[in-house]
DNA sequence: GCTAACTTTCATTTTTTTTTGAAAGTTTAA
DNA sequence: TTAAACTTTCAAAAAAAAATGAAAGTTAGC
């Protein structure tokens, strides 16, 4: 395989695992080339290797910045911007989960937090339903910390996790 | 805030997280209904209390049955079939993420493994390339391992790791 | 201030995904 | 075996999401 075509091909699949996974195809894309690129890349780079509108590379490129995981870069001299990616691997995956959290997670705790909390219930329906909606409440909110916490181990914290994991 | 209520929200909400996670919302909202109905439901209740088609059930549903987090039943003297979901957070958890593994992230560390092994590279765009597609591949197949142990724990895995980062 | 070089916005179009519903298929029991 | 009761399939329609591109906005330097 050549480069070219192995860097289609990674580009390619990243961004139908983003899709797969919630996220806008074009955004994984232009974050895949990113974080291959040795260099940053400039919006009219990125919209002639992708084949995508001013715009469309215009707003996922916010988007990604938003997420704080792409960086605008100034070169001496150059008037147009210039991007890259978080290259650091620990660090992305830190960044997408306390995103992911906040913007998806806690709002949806939220809302089981208040459907499990209705009041005094008679038949055995509503109480299967309070019942399995504050079970389900305690699950995400665990799952939610236990997020948190792996985050906050500050390096190689995938690493440190397989290790308590594999004794 | 009345019952009905109350459960209508839960399945919206749970639908929305379902698109936002990549998972057909129409898909998310049945299993929602399920996981909240202490008795198994006909398809027929499942269409009229989600408003939706005979096809757009049955279609679900059945993706829901090979995720296997969704079960038939039949009930003596009746002809049609009911259906009832996991209702085992923990179970819940493990199956998915199995699936998701299975499905999603083997085939990406396929291709990762894949495009990280093209032939001696010259240009050092080629060599980061390499090296950054490298790292990934060990990140994912490290991560994708860690949910494999994780969900090796028979029961009650999410309490035990939280207490294994308490501390 | 002015203008060239660039970026952002957003109404419209395109693409993708999801849903519908009717026909085909299946199963059960008489 | 027949038929009623039910489920599945899939081509077509609808809905939702994403992309386009031109106009508006911004910025830097003269």
């Amino acid at each position: 395989m050549k480069f070219k075509e192995a860097k289609n091909k990674f580009v390619q699949t990243w961004g139908a695992l983003g899709s797969q996974w919630g996220i806008n195809k074009t955004m994984a894309q232009i974050h895949a080339l990113l974080m291959v690129s040795s260099d940053a890349v400039s919006m009219e780079d990125i919209m002639e290797e992708l084949q995508i509108s001013r715009g469309n590379a215009s707003m996922n490129i916010r988007a990604l910045m938003d997420w704080g995981i792409v960086y605008k870069e100034y070169k001496a001299g150059e008037r147009r911007e210039f991007f890259t990616a978080e290259k650091d691997l620990d660090e992305l995956a830190v960044k997408i989960s306390r995103e992911r959290s906040k913007r998806e997670i806690k709002p949806a705790l939220k809302v089981l937090k208040e459907v499990s909390s209705i009041s005094a219930n008679t038949t055995s329906e509503e109480k299967h339903f309070v019942e399995q909606t504050k079970k389900l409440y305690d699950f995400v909110l665990k799952a939610d910390n236990v997020l948190d916490k792996i985050t906050e181990y500050k390096d190689n914290w995938l690493a440190q996790i397989l290790m308590k994991f594999m004794k």
